[in-house]
DNA sequence: GTGACTTTGTGCATCGGTTCACAAAGGGAT
DNA sequence: ATCCCTTTGTGAACCGATGCACAAAGTCAC
């Protein structure tokens, strides 16, 4: 006898948290349009993923399919909702009021389940002061007591690329363990904290050294020997 | 006898490619401060990640370091930007031009090497006309012609989510086959269309579900009893 | 209650990627 | 020319992720 709808593995691997957020927003989704149940098949492809992948991955969280039948939406969307921890409100810092920080500070997406823009903080006195998304932007100096203060937990890192580690020193000297970096630079932080990393230019880079491979190829004519 | 210094294997795995521009944005910086030779050590922890894969993702390429020595770096530079295609000149088309549309289009990080943001284009009557990043904004109407006036072959998709398939399908159709996606949808593509996906929401919401983890898990008190 | 049908959950083979560890290759000193 | 030192390039073991294929588990109709 064994205790059966139970999250039997505490080790969820990697590839299955990255593909997590994409079931859940299928499945807001479905939600929204009524549907209360689900196969393991529509919901695969509703993600762009493989059913049995999806099985798999679902299978890590617990067993809360019915055989025979599929899903029900709703319970999936709370079960991975707090697997993912957003049954917790975040809040997030977005350091780096440019172009880019301001577009993430605006952008509705991310706001809406879990996560709250907390704070913008710049260092150019230009903007300091000003209100955007209806924040007021601090100034870098009270980087550590705003971060305190709002109870930030996440920050996004949109600065220059030059000024990204030191912010990222003073953040994590004041214990905030997870960065989201957007400045094109390699980040170097102590154990424990994790950083994610988007770069535009890297995403181009690797579109465009496909697209070259079917317009034939960086060296077609000395197609070796 | 073997031709000794050509890349031998045309195909390059997929996560080698992924890291290519790192190396290239580290090697860049070196040659800026008149580095001449780089052994595969140092190069790795410019980049972060370890010596053992730097070296063999670079004999993907080809053998072009010198044993005891390292490699040089500006020729270096010059087999990564060939191999990654940067070595033409790829015109951009940005779609959407809202925060997030303009924040990419006045980035200057990835029109600096290889890439050139040829085209905006919006519905929105209010900003088609606006002068943005220097470039006249063009109406949706005129998405093909204007595709095929610039000799665009890389699109970024920065359209709200419910746009996205439709501009998506339409660029496709006039031959686009690498696309940039920050739209918060699955796209459903023909097969030799890539499509890179990138995802803000996305990437907090893996950082919560680690950021929880630290936190003592998602039920700690429900440990199951 | 029984049987037919559907769909999950998973064992297993496979694959791609990472890491180790070392032989081969080159440079520099003598 | 020879030896020693450094660093590359790669064979081989390992590790995690993927996908197939099917038994187990449940529903539904009668």
């Amino acid at each position: 006898m064994k205790s059966p709808s139970q999250p039997r593995d505490r080790g969820i691997p990697e590839a299955t948290v990255a593909r997590l957020p994409l079931y859940l927003r299928a499945l807001h989704g479905m939600a929204e349009r009524g549907i209360a149940t689900v196969s393991s098949e529509d919901l695969a492809v509703a993600a762009g993923v493989n059913s049995a992948k999806l099985r798999k991955d679902l299978s890590h969280l617990g067993s809360y399919g019915t055989r025979g039948v599929g899903y029900d939406v709703e319970y999936l969307v709370y079960q991975i909702s707090r697997e993912l921890g957003l049954t917790q409100d975040w809040a997030v810092a977005i350091v780096g009021v440019g172009n880019l920080g301001r577009a993430l500070a605006n952008y509705g997406g991310f706001v809406s389940r879990g996560f709250r823009v907390a704070t913008l903080i710049d260092a150019d006195p230009e903007v300091v002061g000003d209100t955007i998304a209806g924040l007021n932007v601090e100034h870098i100096d009270e980087l550590e007591a705003v971060i305190k203060r709002r109870g930030v937990s996440i920050v996004v890192l949109a600065t220059p690329a030059a000024a990204a580690q030191e912010v990222c020193d003073r953040v994590i000297a004041v214990g905030v363990t997870s960065i989201l970096n957007f400045a094109p630079v390699v980040l170097s932080v102590p154990d424990g904290v994790d950083v994610r990393k988007v770069d535009l230019s890297i995403e181009l880079q690797i579109l465009a050294f496909h697209e070259q491979r079917k317009a034939g190829g960086p060296l077609m004519a000395v197609e070796s020997q």
